[in-house]
DNA sequence: CGGGGGTGTGTGAACGTGCACACCGTGGCA
DNA sequence: TGCCACGGTGTGCACGTTCACACACCCCCG
């Protein structure tokens, strides 16, 4: 910027506001663009940030990234959908994994390092350091899918799993099913928690413990697994509440190979309404879960933070319609 | 550090020695540490940068980003690879999403305002903008997937698509195969246009283009599409090379419904030994794409730059071996 | 003719750090 | 005794910006 200025004769205070905005006669700006063009200037933007104390970049944090980043379909519409309302308050968005007890580290020292305003935190873990380090940072924050139970600072959102998972069980339930189970996954998650307890409530009385499989991951072969022990266990299971659609995929799968017909012999379910669904053979009645929107919607709550509106925003839960297709 | 230094009743050079290193008795050490938890300070990166003129950070861009990042099954495990060696040597790899004009305008600036060191670049099309202002800028980047013909200051890390292709085909033929076919997908990007020529160089005499159905993307539906057109074409067919394992599963779909035993009737390979590979029934024979290796191989050239040793590092070609499962 | 308000410009002080340099004391050595 | 190397410390400058302030000028109005 110096440079310019001493190029076109003109001040420092002067070229900044051709750049920012303010008074600037016509000529002065002209020499200076051309002054801009001739050094080839380019703003630094680490100079900005520091005397702005503001990055204008918001951080995307995957924490689990192993099975975040290669197994879940969600992740990537989630990130477009953040990048999208980032992209039009003019904020970048910057996403950061977390692999190792390095990366926790490196990343907390990112975070803490004013290169970011603002977060947001795809599954997180209360007691993980990076939300630890965050809150105490009290840097603008959002958490997606899991409701964490610490920090009430930080808001979420996601979706009404238990509401969601009762909603598509009774709907289950009505197409005259009378042993119907289910494939619960990573219970150890709230997600996987709640839908269990949707799928509990749904039933009310029928509720048979008997015909819930737990399954550790939303994957395939988890579902592979859950399927063949529900068989095994009762034989004339026609109703399969399954914990995803990649659940439900690998469930099917068994179902096929065992010679029972779906939804003739057995109706299935399952959750995301992720590529999963429609790849079925018949294509999979399931829940759908908003992804883009969640995207959306957290970045909102941090670009809220950040514009300082009012107090602490609130949670938010979105809708998640019931899509009905062949396999129930 | 102000603060600190005031805090303890010691100079900021000596509060700056002991978290860098130098000189310092082991008294003011103890006092300045003690300052520093009872101010709660944490220095401040990007005020380091700017004096550095480095920011210890490597940006990721996935151009394309739509079908990238829901759809390619390699991308994340090429970021998770990357992030390794970009760990070790403490440096912080943050991806970019480039979704939008508005995004490339934003991520330019970025990428020009010192956030950055270097730059990791997953199939860029030679006259996209930004390719051209990371040239510009001089700034240290690796091509990963596509060599592009331009700029050839910057290296790239990929595959030998059409040996790969080569290979593969030839050992389907091998097995006695009389009728073989390709679904060739992405003619449009190197990657598909390569392995198209690898199978023809296999076939050799034996190349029927009318065995050729083209189709415009690595996935399933593609794959779906591409199997239909080719057995309508000879319902004798009775070897398939997909560009990819999404296409060969949905060609697998095709065949079931078809009443076709795959591999009994049909011999079908994929490539890419993504997740798709151990889904399909029967498991897929495929050629296995090192993903994790290419981000890891993209993160040394960078960094290799990074540290300036010698000239302008070669490109890389990984070694891409075949695994020969159970569909052909 | 003087004062005030708007427009346009220059200047100095930050922002939080690293680094070169200067400085001080001590001990070894000629 | 003088010199030097070395451990240990303080100070000023630089990095590339933004912002507050001061100043100059012009025009208009009382």
């Amino acid at each position: 910027m110096h440079d310019v200025a001493a190029a076109s004769g003109i001040s420092r205070g002067t070229v900044s506001r051709v750049l920012n905005g303010g008074y600037v006669s016509a000529e002065a700006r002209a020499a200076i663009e051309a002054a801009i063009a001739e050094v080839g200037y380019v703003p630094n933007t680490a100079a900005r940030n520091l005397v702005m104390r503001r990055s204008q970049a918001v951080g995307f944090l995957a924490l689990e990234p192993h099975s975040l980043l290669l197994e879940d379909p969600n992740i990537g519409a989630i990130m477009l959908g953040a990048n999208e309302v980032l992209s039009v308050a003019d904020h970048q968005m910057v996403s950061l994994v977390v692999d190792s007890a390095r990366d926790t580290e490196r990343v907390t020292r990112y975070l803490s390092g004013g290169f970011v305003d603002g977060a947001i935190i795809v599954s997180a873990r209360t007691h993980d350091p990076i939300t630890r380090v965050i809150a105490q940072l009290k840097l603008p924050a959002t958490f997606v899918g899991h409701p964490p139970d610490l920090h009430h600072s930080i808001p979420f959102v996601g979706i009404d799993n238990a509401g969601s998972a009762q909603a598509i069980t009774e709907r289950l339930a009505a197409t005259g099913r009378r042993h119907v189970g289910m494939i619960a996954a990573a219970l150890d998650r709230d997600s996987g928690a709640d839908r269990l307890t949707g799928f509990r409530a749904a039933l009310g009385a029928r509720f048979d413990p008997r015909l819930v499989a737990e399954v550790p991951l939303y994957d395939y072969a988890s579902g592979v697994k859950g399927m063949r022990e529900l068989l095994e266990r009762e034989p004339g299971i026609d109703g399969v509440f399954a914990a995803s659609d990649a659940v439900a995929a690998g469930a099917m799968e068994v179902l096929r190979d065992a010679g029972r017909g779906v939804p003739s012999d057995v109706g299935i379910v399952g959750f995301d309404d992720s590529s999963w669904a429609t790849r079925t053979q018949p294509p999979l009645s399931t829940v759908h879960q908003p992804a883009r929107e969640i995207g959306r919607n957290a970045a909102e709550l941090v670009l809220r933070q950040l514009r300082d509106e009012g107090p602490a925003p609130a949670n938010v839960l979105l809708p998640t319609p019931i899509v009905w297709r062949a396999s129930a």
